[in-house]
DNA sequence: TCATGGCTAATTGTCGACAATTAAGGTTTG
DNA sequence: CAAACCTTAATTGTCGACAATTAGCCATGA
């Protein structure tokens, strides 16, 4: 269990099946393997990668390998070049920009869709995960890390509840795996943890009362709003690195 | 940036740089030739497509044809079972309504930004498109193929000229494919097309006057009555079905 | 000194063969 | 006669080897 379902508290439905989902074969564990080592920054990021290198760590044979490689091409977490050789994607921050505009888009959809579709139970677990998490951050505000993972699990939910397939495989699929890269290499940290529960709660409320407008209007400012912070960190820490240089 | 270019009115000629910019290898060649050759129909949804079967046709060892595959999978346009074998989507009309539902998202955005970023000579590649459906649609108006080919087009456009990157990848490279796959799958013809043109122009209007907002509403109507149209059409069919029998 | 040319090593692209798994058909048995 | 089992053919998964292309390096010459 290598996706992304590996991160949450429990496991979402569309890719529930019997015994292992995707992991029969040597192709589909190596592309979990490297998806989830890009991912957390295990390789790095803009770094080259080679077929017989990857061969040699995974202990597998390129042919498997060069199809894993071509579903990560496909996802756009590597690029690659014909006859030159894969890197790890290096993006940057006009497209994580352009990722919140995605995101903006697509998830105040999946909040609208929600409010109408979402069970009394999926509701349930997704108050359950707002309140595992403010229990860590009481316990430790400062632990960034678990509180971002609870923050796209808190997200993956609302857009399993909209019972749009179409949509969960769009987000969930690729989307999110893009977001976690560009979290680990800019190393966004949480940023705005107490706000961003606010908006949690609200967002929630708007589900569980079956408002779907509003439930729309208050995902599209949130992930308006963590834009922001992030375009402001940004430009923050452009001026100050002028400053020192200058 | 090569795929669906091919099937835009505008150059891909012209400024004949390298020989070709994602054929040189086996793979892509034939990942593009079965997207193409799926997308049309060609081979039928829902069919199974064996390995050794492709290998002879297109005359490649299955080594390449693979990993043509796999991608392949990764766009959604084939699926496939671990030791069993791949077959062309099958797409349900629910399926269908999800992706206008994604579309109307998207698009009213890249409307949006496309207002905010269109050059002008982008714009007069708008209206040159339309000018040149609208002469077809005088000369033959049941020509439903290339009007419906025409039409993505005009939605191409849009989404390029919103200047950004991700949401161009992930429709134009993407989401069309599948929707073309729809076309061609439900036989879906053009229907409503002096409608479609009128509110093709008002969208290319408030674009040119860069009115952001209008453009985005515009947008956002004009899938969203494709859409409804694309399910009465279908309820009509089924109750049609539903009497013959009865 | 710098540019240009060919040479070499390494990596990628492609192929054919072998092993593993599945599905189908026939056979046997209750 | 039906159901379960086994055999078999076909397809998929994997591997190692060979061919093609690229990039770096060194030598040569203006």
């Amino acid at each position: 269990m290598t996706s992304l379902a590996s991160h949450l508290s429990l496991p979402p439905a569309h890719t529930a099946e019997d015994p292992s989902p995707e992991v029969r074969t040597l192709a589909e564990r190596v592309f979990h393997q490297l998806q989830d080592a890009i991912v957390r920054g295990e390789i790095a990021p803009g770094s080259k990668i080679t077929e017989p290198g990857l061969s040699k760590t995974y202990g597998i044979s390129r042919g498997p390998l060069r199809e894993a490689m071509r579903r990560l091409e496909a996802h756009r977490l590597i690029e690659r070049v014909p006859h030159v050789g894969a890197r790890v994607v290096q993006l940057s921050m006009r497209e994580l920009l352009e990722l919140f505009d995605l995101r903006e888009a697509l998830e105040s959809m999946a909040a609208r869709l929600a409010a109408e579709h979402m069970t009394a139970d999926e509701i349930a677990g997704l108050r359950n995960v707002l309140a595992v998490h403010e229990g860590q951050d009481d316990l430790k505000s400062g632990e960034a890390y678990y509180q971002r993972e609870g923050d796209l699990d808190f997200h993956y939910r609302i857009v399993l509840g909209s019972h749009n397939k179409m949509l969960m495989n769009l987000l969930c699929d690729d989307l999110y795996y893009l977001v976690r890269l560009y979290r680990t290499q800019f190393s966004a940290s949480g940023s705005r943890p107490h706000r961003a529960f606010v908006e949690h709660h609200r967002i929630v409320d708007a589900i569980e009362a079956g408002d779907a407008e509003l439930a729309e209007l208050l995902m599209r400012r949130h992930v308006s709003a963590s834009r922001e912070n992030v375009a402001d960190r940004y430009a923050a820490a452009l001026e100050q690195k002028e400053e020192t240089k200058g």
